[in-house]
DNA sequence: TTGTAGGCGTTATCAA
DNA sequence: TTGATAACGCCTACAA
């Protein structure tokens, strides 16, 4: 069961590998009776170019590399399975292969993984999510010259390409609509502390009550991890305060889901005595009973792009732009309803 | 940025390349002070082997396989992002990389996949999941010779390593929990047909049905697709029906959820008016309203023994078992209230 | 238009 | 215990 190398070919065609190697590469400098030749033994005997020599020779693996922040052992979330989707369905349009590996965020483990694979040549780019402030993996990253791309921005002084949610700008927009349905006690469970999509979406929520008018209560804003359980435990907290929040907002919407499930156990109804929202726009919100009022965000396609992006520095392609910004969708269901 | 590599690590010890080599491997045949020095300086000079000159002289590349089943563009489910964590996990644990694709199965892009990963010697090994009973990439692996290890069996006559749940007689229990709460109308939602998965489930259902005195009536099995909107067509065929089933189950979580969704919009309660359950085990489930019955696998730990079979399989270790059987865990919930 | 030869960075074989 | 040397399979100056 050995391969068959171009050695094998070229001897059948009583060629030199050299000539076997550009026919099959389409150089121009080759007679183009014998091209057909090189190409019909080539398919018959069922050559492929092994991958890792080539890789070796040309000085890159054609690879991209992404982490998933594996919070926990377990690590059930809608959200990156599309995202993955989306990143594989970029990469193999262009020939790229994507490398998959989890690590906790912020952690000595993720810091091994990024080095392994960055010390070891064995991915040419990686992209980048869930950003933090001010992230290691951007300085990192930069300093080694490891071309990269990320979902979201950061603090640090580092250009790169990204794209990003306005979210917000969708977070205020959200609480306006909570606003408008007459949802006053508005609590926020968050993302953890230290990462953009905190920050962003945390400033949004202040956004929102600031232009609405209302008060800024610190007690109704409580730290979450972006998951069902974070959610679950957030909501518990904010069920506890002597006055309850009439409305709560998920970092994403696990978070929101989880919010849902306290509520639900404490045996008021979401949408109608407390209002429930998501950001994520993922198909367990629109499942979700009720289902989620919620910000959409495309997240395949985000990831795609994000693939297509990277794949464009990699191969040394002009970008005309690459920061990108787009607006969250807000989408309103019943469990805002009233 | 050029990378170090065991050339510069040698000139600057003033030894050779093979010495370096061999003492960094840890090979018995170094003096232990030269050892020493090696360790030492090569860590100083932050020399990594490059991983890809290392695949192409050891021949193999120490890289795992795995395809996504997307069907849709859109691929939005919790339980993979569990599966590929797990198999990270388990990879990372012994030194092994991961490589993630999508496909939507029995598709040529899917049969493209493989044969590029297989023909290029990309991959040391695949994991297969979503088995069907007559499923060409076991045909295709073995006869390449190519390693794998799946999640399920298959019907043809090749033998390999897997873990499968005894998904048949988890059902066929879930079935008899609820003719135990008295609902003797039970509908099923179904997976695409040619998956083991399918006629594993549609067979415990029926055993179930069987086992408990009930007639079998076709008009209560639907079809499903494993996704969110699946369940919820299935179900909306269901409760067209001029006699409404009592319950239904979903051949997964997603389907089940769907389904709920459904009913809801029908003005029905779940776990009043109809039971329903589903089969993963996943946070969704835990999490839905009113929380859903279902029989729990474990995911992330299933994912991560594959993982081990495989390298194990690949590292030549003898295995004194290479096929397990597990039963799913009947988690009882609201959704099957009464 | 085709062939020769060198090298990508490692590891394995064999000799010293 | 260490070193010289030859691959691994491919690509690409350069020569023919």
């Amino acid at each position: 069961m050995m391969a068959v190398t171009i050695r094998d070919v070229a001897r059948r065609l009583k060629l030199s590998i050299t000539t076997v190697s550009r026919a099959l590469d389409g150089y121009p400098d080759v007679a183009a009776a014998t091209r057909h030749r090189v190409d019909l033994v080539a398919k018959e005997m069922g050559y492929v170019p092994n991958h890792v020599a080539r890789q070796l020779r040309r000085r890159r693996t054609d690879i991209l590399g992404f982490v998933l922040p594996a919070t926990a052992g377990h690590f059930s979330d809608a959200f990156f399975s599309e995202f993955i989707a989306g990143l594989g369905e970029g990469a193999t349009a262009h020939g790229f292969e994507l490398l998959v590996s989890t690590a906790q965020p912020d952690t000595d483990a993720e810091r091994q993984l990024y080095t392994r694979w960055v010390q070891s040549r064995l991915v040419d780019g990686v992209v980048l999510n869930r950003m933090r402030l001010h992230d290691w993996r951007v300085a990192y990253l930069s300093h080694e010259g490891i071309p990269f791309v990320a979902h979201g921005r950061t603090r640090l002084n580092v250009d790169f390409p990204f794209i990003d949610m306005d979210s917000r700008t969708g977070i205020a927009l959200l609480v306006e609509h909570l606003v408008g349905r007459g949802y006053r006690r508005i609590g926020y469970i968050g993302a953890p502390p230290g990462t953009t999509l905190q920050a962003d979406r945390s400033a949004g929520y202040r956004d929102g009550l600031r232009a609405a008018g209302l008060p800024f209560d610190t007690c109704l804003r409580v730290r979450g991890d972006l998951t069902h359980r974070g959610g679950y435990e957030g909501a518990r907290r904010l069920l506890e305060l002597p006055e309850l929040p009439t409305a709560i907002i998920g970092a994403n919407d696990l978070t929101a889901i989880g919010a849902m499930r306290a509520i639900h156990e404490r045996g008021l109804a979401v949408g109608r005595d407390i209002a429930v929202a998501g950001y994520d726009g993922t198909e367990d919100a629109a499942h979700a009973q009720p289902p989620l009022t919620t910000l959409k965000q495309p997240i395949f396609d985000t990831a795609k792009r994000l693939a297509d992006l990277l794949i464009a520095r990699l191969t040394g392609q002009r970008l005309e732009q690459w920061h990108f910004i787009m607006k969250p969708e807000l989408i309103i269901r019943a469990s805002t309803g009233r």
